[in-house]
DNA sequence: TCTGGGGTCCTAGGACCC
DNA sequence: TCTGGGGTCCTAGGACCC
């Protein structure tokens, strides 16, 4: 068998504890950090878990309990939390000659070749660096793949009958002790496996990690697929999930958010979408990418009941593949004005974009003379564009048709500063 | 009575992840 | 009053072709 270990590495409670490197007054009590629009809770800290408060949830249904407890309810900031998980991963990478960074919050790295190190030594520098040089707490989790490496992470977290300190290697478990872990993780708590899987699982029989383990994959591959045969054989030793270091190129860009209040005006709807394309067209920008097709969609809110619902959505197609936000914006405006119906009030708005082509490769237009020195004009203007967004915030330069006060935007109404992102939000030491 | 069959491509829907 | 946003993969089934 292979000597390959992989470790997980997670930030814990990730935008909370963010949040806390800069404020200190935040440790100890209740925090939670909201999602966009202020509508769910998306991280918790331990004392705000400890109060039964649940992942997701929305804030309106806990608001009373955190105030009875001297609760701290934050808007999301992504701005900040991006930026700190870009030097978290930068110190966890320094680590290992393979690294998948796979979430805001978690990476993996993969180890070949070390089976002369102590990787459970190596797991507790990994925590200590990260928290020395940036202020995060992380946990560890070894194992021979990404699966167990997961459920090892989920170990390194507090759990009454194994003390892990943050760092927990499988390796270093016997194998009994191990199995009597998997016996007490719910079958729903296996990474890949989702509430309506875990459902249809424990009709089977198959409650726990350990059932799941002992599972044949050929019958389960039958009656679900093979994502979930890869699971159980990964639960088994064999690593079936290969670590991905770089990224493959995005194949949709989404950009959408929910209104802060319901819209009725077209005028609004148009404008919202043609904000939304103008931050597709930055990310897509990015990624180095043109993009063939835009679909638009607007929907209704699907909470209130009685309220007459309409979710639509229009396709628009570039004839030659652009990643320029003036088209991206004439098309989404286009959009709207064709599924626009005036008897509705609606909650959402967004634009994706799709059959993406990697930039510079150029098919020439049929029948049209080409232009290239107007193009060329026009991508150092876009680049300009992103280089002045970038270093003096989003939204600094925007198309007209973005509109100025953008009514209809979203909530942040306990947004905190972008500490390091931003010059003038440069938190200030006291004397 | 009985109505081909195999391959490919595309899409929608359903599941999962954070 | 108030319920997030952004992704991926797999499969079944229909369209189409020969």
């Amino acid at each position: 068998m292979s000597r390959m270990l992989y470790a997980l590495v997670d930030g814990n409670n990730f935008y909370v504890s963010c949040e806390r490197v800069f404020n200190p007054h935040l440790e100890g009590r209740p925090v939670i950090v909201l999602s966009n629009n202020d509508g769910c809770a998306v991280a918790r800290s331990d004392e705000a878990k400890a109060l039964g408060i649940p992942m997701g949830v929305p804030y309106f249904e806990i608001r009373d309990l955190l105030n009875q407890h001297r609760g701290i309810v934050l808007s999301s900031n992504y701005t900040l939390y991006a930026d700190m998980s870009r030097r978290m991963m930068a110190v966890i990478g320094q680590y290992s000659p393979e690294q998948e960074v796979y979430s805001i919050d978690e990476s993996f790295l993969r180890f070949k070749g070390f089976q002369h190190w102590d990787l459970t030594e190596h797991g507790r520098r990994i925590r200590h660096q990260v928290r020395q040089w940036t202020g995060l707490p992380v946990g560890v989790g070894l194992g021979p793949t990404k699966t167990l490496a997961k459920l090892a992470n989920r170990l390194s977290k507090r759990h009454p009958d194994f003390k892990t300190a943050g760092v927990c290697n499988l390796a270093d478990l016997p194998p009994w002790r191990q199995l009597d872990y998997f016996a007490q993780v719910e079958v729903g708590d296996v990474w890949g496996v989702g509430p309506r899987w875990a459902k249809k699982l424990k009709d089977l029989g198959i409650h726990s990690a350990l059932d799941l383990k002992l599972a044949d994959p050929e019958s389960l591959r039958k009656r679900f697929n093979v994502v979930l045969e890869r699971t159980i054989r990964e639960l088994n030793g064999l690593p079936c999930i290969p670590l991905e270091e770089a990224p493959p190129a995005k194949k949709q860009i989404v950009s959408s958010r929910s209104f802060g209040h319901l819209v009725r005006r077209k005028d609004d709807l148009l404008e919202a979408v043609a904000t939304y394309a103008a931050t597709a067209a930055q990310k897509l920008r990015q990624s180095r990418q043109c993009t063939s097709a835009m679909q638009v969609f607007l929907s209704t809110n699907s909470f209130i009941p009685g309220e007459p619902q309409y979710h639509p959505a229009a396709m628009i197609s570039f004839p030659t593949p652009t990643q320029d936000t003036a088209t991206l914006i004439q098309a989404a405006r286009s959009g709207v004005a064709r599924i626009f119906r005036p008897e509705f009030r609606y909650k959402k708005a967004g634009v994706m974009l799709m059959d993406m082509v990697p930039e510079g490769v150029h098919q020439g237009v049929l029948f049209r003379a080409e232009d290239t020195e107007g193009e060329e004009r026009r991508s150092r203007l876009l680049a300009a564009l992103d280089a002045c967004n970038s270093q003096m915030g989003k939204g600094t330069l925007r198309f007209a048709a973005e509109g100025i006060g953008q009514p209809w935007k979203m909530r942040r109404g306990n947004l905190t500063p972008a500490y390091t992102t931003a010059w003038d939000s440069l938190a200030i030491g006291r004397a």
